[in-house]
DNA sequence: AATTAGCACTCTCCTTGCGAGAGTGCTAAC
DNA sequence: GTTAGCACTCTCGCAAGGAGAGTGCTAATT
């Protein structure tokens, strides 16, 4: 967040005022003007009032003009304190949180399916980018360790994490073994480091025998690669959304917002440095305008909430759209499906053995 | 491919013609007329015979004029002829054959980390969007089957296919049941099962006790699922390369193709009518404007080529862009990147038991 | 003291007109 | 068959002008 000067606090009126600017501007894309906004909220002043208040909150950093004689935007400002302050929850609608849940539930246990059905829901209900992270744990510990042989000295091994991450490699034996031996390798493995994290099985690797020595040290090179993703896998959708706003139809911008998403280098950054800092799940952070850290979202807003049960295994939610994007809609819609996928991964990730 | 009238073929100071406009526009964006031609490539001729010529192949439909007194633009035929005929095949230097050949073997044996690998070439090779599909086979047959107790009746299934793809489900028994007794009957079905494709399972399925009963009805569920997939995974790079073409930079047209690749189902149609359909790997397929079939690509091009083993697992390359494409940097680049990693999949996950 | 009517002013946007430039097609000469 | 020359067409950029929207300020009103 970049270093504020404290704000001035607008006035009631002043309040509802950027309140209706900011609704206005999300909805029709253009500046609005005093008249406008007395016509169309039959406000119970004239818009000259209107006028003196607007240019109250332009002098204090919420509103601008585009150019002298135009209707007023909101500023990055603007923006924040209607999000922070003005921005009254919306719940969604019953008949949509049950039609919802109602498709999760249909796609049995599938954890890919989900991680597509939630970006494709936050995609469509908030008409932005949407990004999804699969459950990850910060800390992955070994649940189930298998090895699979399938030719000559080559190993597919398969490994599964407690919170249910899967990861599989295919490698290379020192000395060829049978399919007998790699399962009672694989066995003994599990049981000896079963909930174990990489630094414990690390520490204890000792003196085993030539096969255990060769899978221990994949076993680890792989724990450790979970370990520094910093999320799961990546699920976007929506892309094409973002192109349909006329602040991205053209223009640089919508490139730079788009290879944010793609970069996995960027994103991890992103992430990193937001949601994964704050612990919560369930909260909806808002990032507008990129906050001065991020050049690439400069015109853009994201919305991000974490989700999962934390210490086992925790995903992202994130939409990206311009900042004059509907909040509200978006916020309530993340609200809603962070504490669905959070009650799913709970409901049969958890680990009770 | 759409209906055509046979059409006349050009002479061959034409043909040179044709091929110097495409090259020109290709590289340029705007109409090329008959003088810059003639200074550009010190022709031995004057800018009223390259006109007369010019004439000529727009009367026959490979060129086109904006208007009146524009320069020519290729038409999709004059593209579809220049691809066909005029484009000598350039050879990727043997430079960069080699930096591409050492990372794909520098990631090691990492499937995912291939296909990432491939879109990112891609992509960047021929700066537009790019898309690779992991290998998969087209009837998936049975490798390795595990269970995995996680907590109470929920058993996690882990399935590796021939060719190496695995795929995962989380299930619940109908029954509860130890590690020992999930571990015997995954090893009691792999052994009955090995390299037995859905049909086999299906039509031997009798009756086996409660619990390989349970396990048996997922296991169907779960490789009649991959064999109507028509393709793995998919992976995208490069989608922010077509906001940057001029043809993209605003308009509609950009976010249908987008939509294209983000959408699974169009996706799947798509390589099932064009390269799936075609038996051979290693070959490059070039779509132009969507070969009228295709509305959303009515701007765009695609290079599309599969790679991989015939009959044990194949996958896709393919790169969508505007119509006005560098069509011979990017097919020769597909072709290495093809050939590469049919060989990496030869390999690797070539059963050999 | 706050609100409002009235008005001059500013700026964008759209249209119109016009000249420069690029490129063509055609004709007549080579 | 090729080419020089020329009239013609169309785009593009620029300037000028008018309409429209919206502002800020001042003076009158409540």
């Amino acid at each position: 967040m970049k270093a504020e000067l404290a704000m001035i606090e607008p006035s009631e009126r002043q309040r509802v005022l950027l309140a209706l600017v900011v609704h206005e501007y999300v909805r029709t894309a253009s500046p609005v003007g005093s008249h406008y906004l007395v016509e169309r909220y039959n406000l119970d002043m004239s818009s000259a009032t209107v006028r003196n208040e607007l240019a109250a909150l332009t002098e204090m950093g919420y509103l601008r003009q585009p150019h002298t004689s135009a209707g007023r935007v909101p500023t990055e400002e603007g923006y924040r304190y209607f999000v922070g302050r003005l921005l009254q929850e919306t719940v969604l609608p019953d008949t949509m949180r049950r039609t919802i849940t109602h498709q999760f539930y249909q796609m049995g246990n599938d954890v890919e399916q989900w991680m597509r059905l939630a970006a494709s829901v936050l995609a469509h209900q908030s008409r932005a980018a949407s990004l999804v992270t699969a459950p990850h744990a910060e800390k992955p510990r070994l649940k189930h360790l298998e090895l699979i042989n399938t030719r000559g000295r080559q190993v597919l091994m398969v490994m599964v994490m407690v919170g249910g991450e899967v990861r599989q490699r295919l490698m290379t034996l020192s000395e060829p073994a049978s399919q007998e031996q790699l399962s009672a390798a694989a066995e003994r493995i599990t049981r000896q480091f079963l909930d174990k994290s990489v630094d414990a099985i690390r520490a204890s690797r000792g003196s085993q025998p030539n096969l255990d020595s060769d899978v221990l040290g994949w076993l680890i090179e792989e724990l450790e690669r979970a370990e520094s993703n910093i999320s799961g896998e990546v699920y976007l959708d929506g892309l094409a959304n973002v192109l349909a706003e006329p602040e991205f139809s053209s223009s640089e911008d919508a490139r730079r917002a788009l290879r944010m998403l793609e970069e996995r280098s960027m994103l991890q950054d992103l992430l990193a440095r937001t949601v994964l800092a704050t612990g919560n799940v369930g909260g909806v952070q808002v990032l507008i305008g990129g906050e001065g850290t991020w050049n690439d979202l400069r015109q853009s807003s994201m919305v991000l909430s974490r989700y999962g049960v934390p210490g086992l295994a925790t995903g992202t939610l994130g939409v990206l759209g311009p900042m004059r994007m509907s909040y509200g809609k978006t916020i309530s819609v993340m609200r809603f499906l962070s504490s669905l996928l959070s009650d799913l991964v709970a409901e049969t990730l958890v680990d009770e053995n």
